[in-house]
This record gives C-alpha cells, structure tokens and sequence, in this order.
DNA sequence: CCGTATCCAATAAGATACTG
DNA sequence: CAGTATCTTATTGGATACGG
C-alpha cells in the first residue's frame, strides 16, 4: 500500500458518508461524475457542460476520480479513438446519491430551476423524478436529442433507463434545449417549446410522466 | 458578526444535486448534519464527536445551516434550558443522501472501518444497513447506549427507528464504545465487546440484523 | 462551559496565458 | 483539443485570546 503523498485532508471518521465526502466531497467532483453517468465523454465536453469549471479543476478531479477508482481513462472505439472518461462500473453505482441529494434540494425554497442546466443532468432527473404509478405497464423506446448530444430511453414495466446514442427503433424522438425539456416538464410550459417527431401523443405522455416534490413549506 | 461578506460560491446549474451541493457540499456541513439526525444537540457534544473541526468552522457551519432552513436553534426543555441546534423537519430528510453516500462508499477500497466514530453515525449505519428480510416481522423496543448519550429504537415489522433517550419498557439494552459496536456488528468480534442487559437472546438477534455491502472487486 | 473574534499559515480554487 | 503553468484570491484549520 503506497503512502498518500499529498496526505488529503480526511475526516478521520470511519462513517461511511465521511469517506463518501472524502471521495466525492470536493467541489465539482460530484458533478464532474454526474456528467459521465450516461456513458464516456471527452474533457472539453465535460468542461463545457460544467459552467464555471477552471481546466486545471476538471484536470485535478478526473485524476483525483481515477486514482479512486471511480472513473477511468478509455479510448474511443474507431472511428473516433480519442481520448475520453468513463465511470466505472462502482461510479456508475453513485447515482442514488445524486438522486436523494437532487430530490432533497428541489425542495429548497432557494433553488432556482432557470438557471442553465447540462443535459446529462436532465436525463437524470427523469430517472429521479418519474412518478412509478403514472409510468407502471408502459412500454416504449424513444430518442432524446438536445443539441449534438442523443440519448436513448428505454421505460419496460415502470423501469426507466437511457443510454447515449440513438436508437432505429425509437417510437418517438424529442429534439429541443435542455432548460426547455426542464421548462415543458417541470414547469408547465407548451410542449410547442421542443420538437417531436414520430408518436405524438406517445411523446407526450413521456413528458408528463415526472413531478418536482412540493417545496418546504408548501 | 458578518458571515457573508463574499457572495457564496455557486455553481451556476438548475440540476438539483448541483444545488444539494451548495447547500450541504462544504466540508463538515453534511456530517454536521448527521450528528442532528437524531435529536437536537449542543456546541461542544458536536465539536467532540467532529474530530478535527475547530469552532470556528462548526460556528460557521451552524449559521449557515440555520440560513439555510436545515438548522435551527432551540433551547432545551426544562430542567436543562440550555441552548442546541436541532435539524428543521426538511433538514431530517437528508438522511437518505447520507445513507446512499454511505453505502455506496462503504464499498470503497480505501475506507477503514478501524477509525473513531461517534454514537450517530453507528446508530445511521444500523438503519442503513439493516437486512430487511432478517428484520421482517420482528416488533422489539430497546435502549442502545454510548457512554452518555443513550438511545431508544424500536423495530415495528421491519422498520428501525431511533431517537435519543431512555425506554423503561425496553426488552434490552446495550452499551459499548461506538467502535466496540461497530466490530461486533460489521467486523465479526465477539459479543462480550459489548455488555448486554435483559434479554439476550433478543439482543444477539438484533446485533445480527445488519451486513456491510460488498467491497469493489469482491 | 459556550461560544466569538482575530491573526496566521497552508491549501484549494479561479483566472489567464500558453504549449504539444 | 487537451491539458500545463503561473499568478491571484478565497477558504480552511490551528492557535489563542476574549466575553457571557
């Protein structure tokens, strides 16, 4: 066992949420992993849907990240094989902490949805915010496109899950920016705000299938 | 006086778990946090089961936890009147982003479990850890004890719940340092680690109720 | 005992420029 | 594009002193 040589600042707690904050605690670690959840992505990708992050940061918390063992360094397949980021598969599993800790603070009074948001981030928040009874026997393959970014869905019994890329046998696709799936979604507006093409009324019921928790105090 | 000369430093992101950080992503916020989770508690018990914060810091953390609506000061009941600082209602329901944070990091190759714990966060672990199909149909009222801080739970078909204080109707009661707890439940010691009043039996099933997840690669 | 206030040194983060 | 290098600023933690 190598010495840290840098000895990071630690909790000297043995709960298991204070090393989770040892691993994940700094600022922007958590949503530098946030972003690689739905699969690879190269750094400037990364750096772009991080707002505010600084090079040398997302630099530090990638490798910070890898020497945990939360994300790896991987080529591409060809044609592209370039250098990207992907979580590995005990990263992967952080989402649920993600999750309660996005589910906890849409509650807050000081949280302010208009502001610009990653679309990394949205599809994870239909992951947390689906309503099980509303989504319970449905079934469906669909595309999520917000601008060169493509995800697909998939909703089998209730289960909700994305991937990137883009699927031959979607039902529907959904094009539009992030913060106007979040608008048409969570904040009531006309679903004029995105494109869909292909099963209408399939693509609607999609959009109506999530719901913010009610704000403290409400 | 003045705790916010500098406007606090946000991320810019209408992701939820972007603003969860900004509400609880400063170091010690969060297991400031858990050690209110399970009643209200007073500057120095705090400062003494937070190794390493310095008063200053916990100061710092209180008020902004109190701005923040998670926090609260209150004065204690009589005979006691003295001042504490209890977690709001939506500041208790964080507990699930400390669960996930801890178990998922509970499978880190890097987390030592031989480190101090406090009494808090080895009374969360139990609720986190807890094997539901082992608790199932179990109905117990007991008493858990760390040297002056004393805790009743109850099980009640499957489901734990603690809060601090005495049980006179408790079928068992057990003491022990928290990390003499955290060995006999999670590290396999032997029971005497913990010394056990009244029913046994029932005790030893409870010390059995809970298991660690699997570490990485195992 | 319960904090608050101040000063100081060590880190971490941010901004910007730059290189292979 | 994918980072480094460098400089500046902000935050942290430690020590200590102080008031209720």
């Amino acid at each position: 066992m190598s010495f840290d040589p840098a000895p990071r600042r630690r909790y000297e707690d043995a709960c298991g949420a204070a090393h989770g904050l040892e691993l994940l605690g700094d600022r922007w670690t958590m949503l530098v992993l946030r972003e690689l959840m739905l699969g690879p992505r190269r750094f400037s990708s990364l750096r772009s849907d991080l707002p505010g992050i600084s090079a040398r940061v997302l630099t530090q918390r990638l490798a910070e990240l890898e020497e945990r063992g939360v994300v790896r360094r991987v080529t591409l397949p060809p044609p592209a094989s370039v250098q990207a980021y992907e979580a590995t598969e005990w990263g992967l599993e952080a989402e649920p902490i993600l999750q309660e800790l996005g589910r906890w603070a849409a509650r807050s009074p000081s949280h302010d949805p208009s502001l610009p948001v990653s679309a990394v981030s949205i599809i994870l928040s239909f992951r947390t915010m689906i309503v099980p009874e509303r989504a319970a026997g449905l079934d469906r393959r669909f595309g999520i496109e917000m601008g060169d970014q493509q995800f697909v869905g998939r909703l089998e019994g209730g289960a909700l899950s994305f991937a990137q890329g883009a699927d031959d046998e979607a039902e529907f696709v959904i094009r539009g920016a992030p913060e106007n799936f979040a608008a048409v979604v969570y904040g009531g507006a006309p679903r004029e705000l995105v494109e869909i093409e292909g099963d209408v009324a399939a693509a609607g019921e999609f959009l109506s299938l999530f719901t913010l928790p009610p704000k403290v105090g409400a």
